[in-house]
DNA sequence: ATTAGGG
DNA sequence: CCCTAAT
């Protein structure tokens, strides 16, 4: 099938999991391997590199003033060759590098009449140089390109290329030239959805096509810093030159901080690509529905989505997304997904991405930390996403502390937009800025428990049950800035007026200092919180408006000026989507309101499904929920699953309002039932007869065995009479009344 | 249209 | 709740 066919096209020798296109929770679980394993490179060193190269850049175009071409050779040649040196060490990954650098040159000197933007922007950071080297020297280096991950992954990548390339030649009938279409490929791997099929007729033509226009439009996007993709890569600003073959491929811009991983989860894109090139017109509202949903926002470490402006103004969402790390069943803990919507009127424009990076703090003074390391835990920053992720377990140590370990950091996205006139230098310094407002803006810190804010200051960690392990690894942190005031915003009402909070007019006319995109708006952490707030409050349910309340009034929180908290591990906040004003809704089915079940409807969820079985849920509808529009028999469904996976779990992990204990134990015992029997009686229980089921209901046992009494008595057969525990019993018929321990009377 | 499961 | 695949 699929997974078939995929394996069929992937290079040999390749090592790097491919994420086959098996059922979700497979393709998920297997990358997750990785991400950890090829040593996560510390975030904070990322943008620490960053701001070196900025600030060296800074210097270099203060000096050299406008024009800084010329100097961006050299100085990006050098940017490539330190940087090389800095994240490896390896004299032949040094000598890949060099080489990029000096392709580098002659590219940005070829297509130096091109739009001189674009020009700079591509020596920043020679990532595509590299590759392009790489693709020619991919046999030397891959012959002999051993253990070392860049190298290995490079030369993976070239294949990678190689390949595609040579996939989108026949596709499109023919590329003229090797290189191009290779370039083409790596583009569309770079912009285009991994799982959608944005883009219109695969590589050069949709490239092609794009072009025009988009070039005009400010798009200058910094997609995430992530984890283990660390490169910053500004789609989009294409040549308005069609045919000009070289400046074309060239024209999409990328840049890219290099470094070990990112190769590595590039390359994962590649053989998701292979099977997405499909009419953009194909794409129907439910597409665009979906790549607007949470799950395609989800800009986990490996994930990033963003959009490509349409040149029509409308929205044409045109998104990538990579699978998370998850590794052990944890990982999706360590993602940190984030949303951001922009809502904005005139200029249809989609960002969604942005900038982030994962640090491991893999402090090994623990001492110096004390016993505190988090594990399992993650940090989210509201606003700037930022997660740690931890260790495997955690530790405990026997003086009863609580070991921690934050592992990782994960900054979030940025979103820049910067005018086509700016200087590469004065991206540079938006892209500081906006780091520096992260990452100084003063944050405060916020723990979560199960997604769920601990507000109480007071309480220890035991009393939060943070001292237990199992909670420990739903442990999670945010990171909230602190500096500014997130007044709630007047508006609550999620569905039909969605706030407008920025002109995108005017975020296209200028170019912004900060990650903000309000432009008017001075500080940048104002919009931020306001944006975060207003997401949530927008997003969220009652419970979470809740607890933000409360968040916000909590005096033990000092400053606790901060933006709501993020719900984990969905942890949105930030999101962004354009809203064409008027009509856009009609197009972007909106996520329904969230309507916790009540307890009576549980009740009566639970009392049809005992007597339905759990795979008659259209059943179960008609006869429990008959008048409940708004309850789907896919929603009982779900509601069911739920109630089961909640009475599983601990009291303490419970959330939402409590449903009596009675009732979920009457769940369990009704799935259990109903697991073995599947189908079989299919409506032979329907409620007839009387239940005889008796027992004292003063018996010292009732309690606490009526769970398993009852799950016996799911077993026997109408008419029974057996033995359960020390109670007789004499079914009669189990679902024609509700069983519970109390019911059960001795017959002795 | 339903059901079953993963997200 | 959403989304999909499979019925």
């Amino acid at each position: 099938m699929k997974l078939k066919k995929r394996l069929d096209c992937r290079p040999h020798g390749f090592h790097v999991a491919i994420i086959p296109k098996a059922p979700r929770s497979i393709r998920r679980r297997v990358q997750p391997k990785k991400t950890d394993e090829d040593g996560e490179v510390c975030a904070f060193e990322l943008l620490a590199s960053l701001a070196r190269q900025i600030l060296e850049e800074e210097i270099e175009s203060s000096s050299a003033s406008s024009n800084a071409s010329g100097n961006d050779h050299a100085a990006i040649g050098k940017d490539a060759v330190e940087d090389g040196r800095q994240y490896e060490d390896k004299p032949m990954k040094t000598e890949c590098l060099d080489q990029g650098s000096c392709e580098v040159s002659a590219v940005v000197s070829e297509s130096a009449s091109l739009n001189c933007n674009q020009k700079c922007l591509l020596n920043e950071f020679p990532l595509v140089e590299d590759d392009d080297i790489l693709q020619r020297t991919s046999k030397t280096i891959s012959s002999n390109s051993s253990s070392k991950i860049r190298g290995d992954l490079k030369s993976e990548i070239c294949k990678s290329n190689m390949l595609e390339g040579n996939f989108l030649s026949k596709a499109e009938g023919g590329s003229p030239n090797y290189r191009k279409s290779c370039f083409n490929s790596m583009e569309n791997e770079f912009e285009q959805p991994v799982e959608t099929k944005a883009m219109d007729m695969g590589g050069l033509n949709a490239a092609t096509t794009r072009n025009s226009k988009d070039s005009a439009e400010l798009c200058m996007k910094f997609p995430a810093l992530t984890d283990s993709d660390k490169d910053v890569k500004l789609p989009s600003c294409r040549d308005p030159v069609p045919n000009a073959s070289f400046s074309m491929q060239r024209n999409d811009i990328k840049l890219g901080i290099r470094d070990d991983d990112d190769n590595l989860s590039r390359f994962n894109k590649f053989s998701n690509k292979l099977k997405v090139y499909r009419p953009v017109t194909r794409i129907g509202d439910r597409r665009i529905r979906k790549l607007l949903t949470p799950k395609y926002w989800k800009s986990a470490p490996k994930l990033k989505d963003f959009e490509h402006p349409r040149t029509d103004g409308g929205m044409r969402p045109s998104h990538r997304k990579r699978k998370t790390c998850y590794n052990h069943e944890k990982c999706h803990r360590d993602v940190l997904y984030k949303r951001r919507r922009f809502y904005d009127r005139s200029s249809v424009e989609t960002f969604d991405g942005g900038f982030s990076c994962e640090s491991v703090t893999n402090s090994p003074e623990k001492g110096r930390n004390r016993d505190k390391s988090i594990s399992g835990s993650m940090l989210q920053a509201n606003g700037m996403t930022s997660s740690v992720k931890g260790h495997q377990s955690s530790l405990r140590s026997k003086d009863s502390n609580v070991k921690l370990s934050i592992k990782s950091f994960k900054v979030p996205e940025i979103f820049i937009e910067v005018s086509e006139t700016a200087t590469v230098g004065s991206l540079k310094r938006t892209v500081m800025d906006a780091v520096t407002a992260i990452l100084g803006g003063g944050i405060r810190v916020g723990v979560l428990m199960h997604g769920k804010k601990v507000r109480d200051d007071n309480r220890t960690l035991s009393q939060t049950g943070l001292a237990s392990e199992d909670n420990l690894d739903t442990l999670g942190f945010t990171l909230d800035p602190s500096s500014v005031e997130a007044p709630a915003p007047p508006l609550v009402c999620p569905e039909d007026h969605p706030l407008l909070l920025s002109d995108a007019s005017q975020l296209v006319a200028r170019s912004l200092e900060t990650p903000a995109l309000d432009s008017e708006r001075p500080n940048a952490l104002t919009d931020l919180a306001l944006l975060t707030k207003t997401e949530t409050l927008v997003e969220s349910n009652h419970e979470q408006e809740i607890s933000h309340t409360d968040i916000l009034t909590d005096t033990t929180l000092p400053d606790s000026r901060a933006l709501v908290p993020v719900p984990a591990p969905n942890v949105e906040a930030l999101a962004v989507v354009p809203l064409n004003q008027k009509s856009r809704r009609s197009d972007i089915a909106q996520r329904r309101t969230r309507r916790p079940f009540s307890v009576s409807e549980v009740e009566a969820l639970v009392q049809a499904v005992e007597e339905l079985g759990t795979g008659r849920w259209r059943d179960v509808k008609l006869r429990s929920f008959e008048d409940a529009d708004h309850r789907t028999y896919v929603d009982l469904k779900d509601k069911w699953k739920t109630l089961v996976h909640t009475a599983r779990i601990a009291p303490q992990q419970r959330r939402g309002e409590p449903v009596p204990q009675e009732l979920l134990d009457r769940v369990l015992a009704a799935h259990s039932y109903w697991s073995q029997h599947q189908a079989k009686q299919q409506g032979k229980h329907q409620a007839t007869g009387v239940l005889k089921i008796e027992a004292p209901t003063d018996h010292p046992n009732c309690a606490t065995t009526g769970n398993q009494l009852e799950a016996c008595l799911y077993s026997l057969k109408d008419g029974a009479v057996e033995e359960v525990e020390d109670f007789v019993v004499v079914v009669v018929s189990v679902y024609s009344q509700q069983v519970t321990a109390c019911d059960v009377k001795s017959v002795r």
